[in-house]
DNA sequence: CTATATCTGTTAAAAATTAACAATTGCAAT
DNA sequence: ATTGCAATTGTTAATTTTTAACAGATATAG
């Protein structure tokens, strides 16, 4: 469901994405602030191709890049396994595994953190010598609207 | 690396595949054995395409349609953050989550077993009112032979 | 054996992503 | 300020990935 808190999310969203901008010399375009919006104006999954719809004369090219600079710099996740993009805008730790509820049927993503839970996942790959990129953690199923609809 | 018990696991496989299609009465048709045949003659994720390479006369619809059915059957798992597949002859549990290391270099792809870890997103998909369908556990990064080349 | 459901083969379309490159912009160092 | 460099954009078009549609073939149950 939408959080009733939605407004005040996204305007402390704009303020985190800004200072982190600021802060790190990232360049927030006007095409990246316009895919930003779309997203945290959602609290769904939006596909590329959503987002595009939402912005006038959102080229691919455009959308894709913004999309990958943002996700690059953890204003969004995406989450592979509906290929979709969720906004993003808590400060997240190095390294921090984000963890995900996909509703399968409207896309609405809920982030939760578990990351205690995953210290077996990492030990396991510093024993396989194994160098970590990107972790996901994606449960898709039918969240508590979809599943009387 | 690949691993040396290499040949002894294919044939452990198709007598796993074989066993469980006659258990449950699925069709191991042709082109789903030829394409099970590919994912387990590798350790490493293959895409759509790379399978379909690897088959004469192999047309999307019919390799497509193949992989579902071996994801859906369990003989396959679709690894969403490189968009490849896997082949798997484990015995999984119902319910069973699956989780991979993925070098995103070769695609050389090590599944693990972390199951009582990931009790707590579980429990948190239950107090979310969250039916579950998939749950994705990847990790991209680099083996270690990749770490150097 | 025949009905029915499932699977295949084929053509082609649709959807998703990327390449290429010229034009523009922002930023830093003279 | 002005030049130079690196990053970003705008645009066109290609490439890659996935799916639709439908006729023909095959298996399985009754």
């Amino acid at each position: 469901m939408p959080c009733d808190h939605h407004h005040h999310c996204a305007k402390e969203a704009w303020q985190f994405a800004e200072d982190l901008c600021t802060q790190k010399g990232y360049r927030f375009t006007d095409s990246r602030r316009q895919v930003f919006d779309v997203l945290i104006s959602s609290h769904k999954a939006l596909t590329a191709k959503e987002v595009m719809k939402k912005i006038n004369n959102g080229q691919p090219p455009i959308t894709y890049r913004a999309l990958e600079f943002l996700t690059q710099v953890g204003l969004a996740h995406h989450i592979a396994s509906i290929n979709a993009y969720v906004g993003c805008a808590h400060h997240h730790q190095e390294g921090h595994v984000a963890e995900f509820l996909i509703c399968t049927n409207c896309h609405e993503v809920e982030e939760v953190d578990l990351s205690s839970q995953l210290s077996a996942l990492m030990v396991h790959a510093k024993a396989s010598n194994f160098k970590p990129q990107e972790t996901y953690v994606e449960m898709t199923g039918l969240c508590g609207t979809c599943q009387n609809s």
